[in-house]
DNA sequence: TATTGTTATACTCTATAACTATA
DNA sequence: TATAGTTATAGAGTATAACAATA
């Protein structure tokens, strides 16, 4: 396996809820062409394509997140914290696909904007369980509502027969069967 | 607007062919999640399963790509290159969502396996026409097969109809009108 | 001895700016 | 003066390993 091959697995494999699209961060892969130069086989890939779609959506996300001044992985994280309070940071940490040393600084942050607490475990003196404070209640609710409010948003080019097909097929694709 | 979201929106903006899955990359949104956590709304979001179906495609797609020891950003670097011949290192690296500093060293790797060749440019002694070589073209068709085939792979979940279904919604949330 | 949260370190990727050679 | 290719430097993001406290 080449360097770079080795590599860009790796990242694709355990990509994180922070930072740069897909980024792909890291190994990003197909990439919206501006100019005139022909493409040849890649606007049939269905790969070239979910990239384009996903950037195109994470960027139009990424601009009412701003209104709240919440980064897309700081979302990600607020919702799950809001679904799943008193998970210790390790367990959070998990359901984000990251690890335990890079929560620490997302939860420092949300923390001293009085979102989120980090509560002694009773019953493990180790760990902490993760709760939203009220302030962080309010705000995740508001955040519901502006992510349902995009996803219209960003779908105005489909009907909404059509975006629920969308949906399904992904989810199909995902190996999760709808129901 | 945050240092965080700025920095992600920027990094969306303009995301490289190479690394990080989108990763991605750059800041990644939604995670895969094993646990058995409550992903609350996320599910129901386009951005979320659209990030995973591309997590998904992106990774098997490397798994193919090996065999042939090539990156998923020198792949789509010796596509561009083999239908558009003779452009230089300036138009590809804008074609590529990238830019000139990035790509020499991808070239010097591609160059130095005999893939391609900068051919000094007669019209402008400054630029470098980049052109595949006799074998970079054997490999770019090979790996137009490769990806042919792993494109039937990685859609086994949906009928031959339903793919298709699937690229012309993606086709048109990206601004391609089908025709 | 293992695990939780934390910190420190290294490594990768990317962006920016400087350098040269041509124009 | 501007542009093409190249190189060097710095920055952000991430992974890994080490640490202290607790189990």
């Amino acid at each position: 396996m080449t360097e770079a091959v080795r590599k860009a697995a790796k990242a694709a494999a355990t990509p994180t809820v922070t930072s740069r699209a897909e980024s792909l961060a890291a190994a990003e892969l197909f990439q919206l062409t501006p100019a005139d130069v022909d493409l040849d086989i890649l606007p049939e890939l269905l790969g070239y394509q979910l990239r384009r779609a996903q950037v195109r959506v994470f960027n139009s996300f990424l601009k009412r997140l701003e209104e709240l001044d919440v980064s897309p992985g700081e979302f990600g994280l607020l919702v799950l914290i809001g679904a799943n309070p008193g998970l210790n940071q390790n367990a959070l940490a998990k359901a984000i696909g990251s690890n335990r040393s890079l929560l620490v600084p997302m939860l420092d942050k949300l923390e001293a904007r009085g979102l989120v607490v980090r509560e002694k475990s009773a019953a493990d003196r180790r760990s902490h369980a993760v709760v939203p404070s009220r302030a962080g209640q309010v705000l995740i609710a508001r955040l519901k509502g502006v992510v349902r409010d995009h996803e219209r948003q960003v779908t105005t080019p489909l009907s909404e027969e059509e975006r629920q097909t969308l949906l399904r097929l992904l989810c199909r694709l995902n190996g999760q069967e709808a129901e």
